[in-house]
DNA sequence: TTTTCCCTTACGTGAAACACGTAATTGCAT
DNA sequence: ATGCAATTACGTGTTTCACGTAAGGGAAAA
């Protein structure tokens, strides 16, 4: 018997995740959830053995979580479901400790097999995500530290503040104002942001700061 | 008894979804699509009642792709299912011509509800987003007509050329030397961009491309 | 047909932002 | 204690932005 716990934002989705699996004998749902909260809170007092993370948009916060799952639930097998399915983003969450990733070429049979791949101990990846991976050594990737530097943590906390308010149209000025600082102060600050994340121009930044939840489209 | 057709890039949600209509004895779903090509060619040989189009992300292709069904087949009620919920993408869908939404709050109920309501000639918006549009005058909107601009056709050509370009991190003078006009042509038509689309910053214009598809995140 | 409107091209000027280097102070961690 | 990163800030030169002006061409309307 294999304990199932399901998240997704959109409840509609959920539910029909759910009934994709609820007619399987060995197969028990334990815990079907859109709220990212609710989810830590459950887990930790629940014995699941594969959680299905269905990833609208990978987001700080949806690779911090399952970093934080990976710590707080050790034995618990994370299964990334998303129709964003490129090679970045795969090797986000693989780093960040996911163990298998069903991108939109996946049907229920799929899913099924994922689950009890991931219940054996193995990993999982769908057909589209292995070929996109045939390149790379992933397990070499998962070698490494899970709190290694993944983008998430490199920025400070006064440099994403600014990345913020530039990213909602304020100019260096209103920022130096609002922080009672030098307008040269901002521009070093953005000159830093470049050069830690190797950042070639300030249209970059902006496309890093929507990718990173930092700013809004 | 209602034809319905599902379209999702997501195999499976698009087979969770089927699963939640599968059980109701006045409902058949004739149609379940993850291809959107395919969707457009089958839907004009089909009487279909309700279509219910997952959209991941509001980009122009998806918009178009409301505006084209609602021209070729116009007895169609177009249902949108999304995550994304703020009140200018739901707008844009209902100009666009979708005759109802179901934001992340939504469940299987919600979807019946919908579907009925639908097919009797009437909208259907879920809570959320009803909440969301309360200040708006929905039906003054949908008299307008549905080519009006959306932002989508207002930039001439070589407008969107410069802002591809730009948005791929070229500088000015690269661009320049691209097209073999002068930098200050490129700063005339970035400039023209601007006021056009009443844009206060750069950052703004970063978001409108990556809004409209011009530009890649 | 002439007028009107938009597109494309381009410049002038002053302000703002960027690129790159340097550097002092602070605070945390090894 | 010593090192490393964060925050602050300036110097200097280049690039981009903001706003105005403007000429030539083409398409559509009057």
């Amino acid at each position: 018997m294999i304990d199932i716990a399901i998240f997704d934002e959109h409840k509609l989705v959920l539910d029909g995740l759910s009934v994709l699996l609820s007619g399987i004998s060995d197969i028990r749902i334990i815990l079907s959830c859109d709220n990212r909260s609710v989810l830590t809170e459950k887990l930790k007092s629940m014995q699941i053995h594969v959680l299905i993370l269905n990833m609208h948009d990978i987001s700080v916060r949806n690779l911090n979580l399952i970093v934080q799952l990976n710590i707080s639930s050790p034995k618990l097998k994370i299964l990334i479901v998303s129709v964003i399915d490129s090679e970045e983003i795969v090797l986000k969450t693989i780093k960040a400790g996911a163990k298998g990733f069903l991108g939109k070429d996946s049907d229920r049979n799929s899913l099924l097999e994922a689950i009890y791949t991931l219940r054996n101990g193995h990993d999982y990846y769908s057909k589209s995500i292995t070929h996109l991976l045939l390149n790379r050594y992933i397990s070499s990737l998962k070698a490494d530290d899970v709190n290694q530097n993944t983008d998430m943590t490199s920025l400070s906390s006064r440099q994403i503040e600014i990345l913020k308010l530039w990213g909602e149209s304020y100019t260096n000025q209103e920022i130096a104002e609002r922080f009672f600082i030098s307008v040269r102060t901002v521009e070093s600050h953005k000159n830093h942001i470049m050069q830690k994340l190797n950042l070639k121009s300030t249209v970059d930044m902006v496309k890093y700061a929507i990718k990173n939840n930092i700013i809004e489209i």
